[in-house]
DNA sequence: ATTGCGTGCTAAGTTTATCAAGCACTATCA
DNA sequence: TGATAGTGCTTGATAAACTTAGCACGCAAT
């Protein structure tokens, strides 16, 4: 299954170890913590551009990416560019330590050598 | 002064001469004439960007103008889309497909919380 | 124990986009 | 005249986004 939205925004969140109201802080009550939590246990799929975009902007990742998650035409995409797998989710966001680094490619190698 | 998004749909399809049900038609049915109707009168503002970009489509119009029109943050206009993280993508290489994507951060969620 | 805070989450309400149906008007043509 | 079809627009309903208030838990210190 690609990744939801919200298991998307729900990782990075903890990635940077914020709380869903520091989080609200941050945005200046732009997005409140119950709207977030519900975004993220995917109550909410499709939220406003504007709110992909505070969002993007607090966790610095990238806002077309999020559009993209959100099942929002994105002008690359509207330009008849291939969606190439593997562009969505990089994990480089993540801030992977090396030992998560390896155990994640051992996973890999076992979902693929198992199919 | 800049425009409002209805009247600049409004402008543009008279000088398309196409009506309301002529554009409904080109966009299989995606767009509604009587929302179209709604549109162009500014009693709805913000529609979704999907509906922005067949508009944009029908109309060969730019996309991303039609978003900064409709009051959305527009990828060059949010900032970072320049920036692009420096650093590597650990697994871009990997071609991951969306699934294994989707595996992956899941299984990253189960190594951190069991922490 | 209990006060108190921080956590994620939910329940119920308001607002808004979106659709289907249909209205009022005009023009064309029998 | 009357029928038919095209025009923009409105109305009423529904679904989904978003808001506000608050619950229930865990955890630390009193």
């Amino acid at each position: 299954m690609k990744p939801t939205l919200g298991q998307y925004l729900a990782s990075i969140r903890h990635d940077r170890k914020m709380s869903l109201r520091k989080v609200e802080e941050a945005s200046n009550k732009e997005v409140s913590n119950a709207y977030l939590s519900q975004l993220e246990t995917g109550k909410i799929t499709q939220p406003s551009p504007n709110v992909l975009n505070t969002l993007s902007d607090i966790y610095k990742i990238d806002y077309v990416q999020l559009m993209e998650l959100a099942g929002y035409m994105t002008p690359t995409a509207a330009r008849g560019s291939t969606e190439r797998h593997g562009r969505v989710a990089t994990f480089a966001e993540h801030n992977l330590t090396p030992e998560e680094e390896g155990e994640l490619l051992q996973f890999l190698q076992f979902l693929r050598t198992k199919k």
